[in-house]
DNA sequence: TTTGAATATGTAAGCGCTTACATTTTTTGA
DNA sequence: TCAAAAAATGTAAGCGCTTACATATTCAAA
């Protein structure tokens, strides 16, 4: 394979002016920039990733570890996000945690080894080694999906807890006081806590009894949702509203009450969370909290950035979720 | 942040020592090993990406570029895939080419510039300098998605062509003959344009003649299956059943059946292909031809590992498709 | 005890590029 | 026209690791 000092001979010039060429092309006259882009091509060279690397000290590549790939709750915001990143030269490396904390730590550490510059983490669960292990490197890192004044990292999201509860007080207006809830497992998983803890307090609110709840905590996936529905429904009396902690187990909780010939939401009314694809597509439409994956993939890209270029992008960012009507939510049965 | 060198001083070894207890510790004595990573651990050394790719000529990363990442036709087979490969030690860099064939271009190139190994490719259509990019650099490729023994490169996929024709024949059994299809794109696009062969060869097997097709051809997305179904539901005389070139489609032809009034499948027919999560969800249930993805990434996976590490794996390998029935396709209206 | 083979470990060159500093060339203003 | 400043280009060290070859140590068989 050619390099740089095989373009450096043909063009007549130094490697250093052949590097400038490719870098900071602004830095070389015309003339002989047209000469070395041309040598270049005849050439058919190409950088080596692992020399420029070494010697610039950075690989112009940042990675972001998401729960799961297998689903469009997060697909979106990182499409959006490396769409920003590849504006702006730097590629995307992707590794899935499987909601597993453990599995997580060593994915971090595997994108690091592989030479990750900055890093997206969803939500702020995970251990302080962790954390020590990134900030003892000097890696950035930008937390997104969620929102939280009190723990300061960079991060931009939304409010999982305002959000929920408010979908929670539409619920209780709608006249429901019994209600189930399908959460995804809490324990590491700060996003699912906080959506529980806006359920709770919404009742609260109303002068009802959080105990009162019937909570189903499992597994992210359609069939674990329309499992604890069926679960749900088991219950006396059986309740009129299901919450779920996503738009995912939504629709298994929808495909199941289909199943069970319960009419949503004349007998019991289902929502989500997210407003992801699915939710317009099920039938009846999910009446879901509607999440700005997008913008909030554009801006967790631009705090990254301005991060790895040492500049500082100021608090973090919170971004406006909204109800989306549908028509799976409808008042409660008298 | 410490190197080699640093490890070596603590652990009083060479450096060629702790770099064999990093990669092949079998050659290093035991007594050996254990103080070497014992002053590793102490020292919180990483090895430095950059050199080791420059040093090794490798940096153990593969690339796949996916036609979109927004949805999950590509997400669980990539998934197989990822893990697979994470299982060998590989990282996985994935870009998506949004159908754009000069953006595919771009994405290889720059998958390649950041030291991709080796490549995982979306069906067999691009140009001969595109291959012949990555021919004279000696990456090694395995297309996916896509069987045809006609064309010299590795893959691991299924017969587009026999599977849409397979479910052709489904619905010219059910009595239906005037037909519609909503089609992805064709050109740059042979798993489009082989399963809209399939379905003008089953028609012509039946003494039918493709050219009575009613055809729309559009991009990938929920809405432009809904907005061309509606087109052809203007038709006169209207379609009893409309074949979608994938799920998705199918998923918005669905949604605006639904809009419509129509019934599915007393009014219409609706048929998709893939067989993803959505299939089952959609009201009603889709039937679809079943593809097994993430048998299909996992062997993808094998045979790229196998070409990477100089083996000769074989000639390219076909996997089977079925049929899913669900709900979505009745008998034609009489 | 000696010798040869096997294993373990050390030496140090070089992978290909970036970039701080040096030198040369060009441009501008007095 | 000359001197100073600015721009363009060259020099070459070094980033951190791998690994071919060399050397040292250990082990086994005669």
């Amino acid at each position: 394979m050619p390099t740089l000092e095989d373009v450096a001979a043909r063009a007549r010039v130094s490697t250093a002016t052949v590097s400038r060429c490719l870098n900071s092309p602004d830095q070389v006259s015309e003339r002989t920039r047209q000469r070395v882009m041309e040598a270049v091509r005849d050439l058919g060279y190409a950088p080596n990733f692992g020399a420029r690397a070494l010697a610039a000290k950075r690989t112009n590549t940042f990675g972001a570890i998401i729960p799961t790939m297998e689903n469009a709750i997060f697909a979106r915001g990182l499409q959006a996000f490396q769409d920003e990143l590849q504006a702006n030269g730097i590629t995307l490396l992707v590794a899935s945690s499987s909601y597993d904390p453990d599995r997580e730590e060593d994915q971090i550490r595997a994108l690091v080894a592989r030479g990750a510059d900055a890093l997206l983490l969803i939500g702020h669960d995970r251990t302080a080694q962790t954390y020590d292990f990134l900030d003892r490197r000097g890696i950035p890192y930008v937390v997104a999906w969620v929102h939280d004044n009190s723990v300061r990292r960079h991060s931009v999201g939304f409010d999982n807890f305002a959000a929920m509860k408010a979908l929670t007080e539409e619920v209780l207006a709608q006249g429901h006081r019994n209600i189930g809830v399908i959460t995804a497992e809490r324990s590491g998983n700060d996003r699912a806590r906080e959506r529980f803890r806006g359920i709770c307090s919404a009742l609260s609110d109303h002068g009802l009894d959080p105990a009162d709840l019937l909570i189903e905590e499992t597994t992210y996936s359609i069939d674990n949702g329309a499992e604890r529905f069926a679960r749900l429904m088991d219950q006396t009396p059986r309740p009129t509203a299901v919450l779920c902690g996503n738009d995912v187990f939504a629709a298994g909780a929808l495909m199941k009450a289909r199943d069970l010939g319960l009419r949503v939401p004349q007998d019991v009314s289902i929502t989500g969370f997210d407003d992801i694809d699915l939710a317009g597509i099920v039938t009846p439409g999910l009446t879901t909290v509607h999440v700005p994956h997008r913008e909030m993939g554009r801006r967790a890209a631009r705090r990254l950035l301005a991060l790895r270029a040492g500049d500082d992008p100021g608090p973090g960012e919170e971004l406006e979720t909204t109800i989306k009507w549908r028509q799976s939510l409808g008042p409660a049965p008298t």
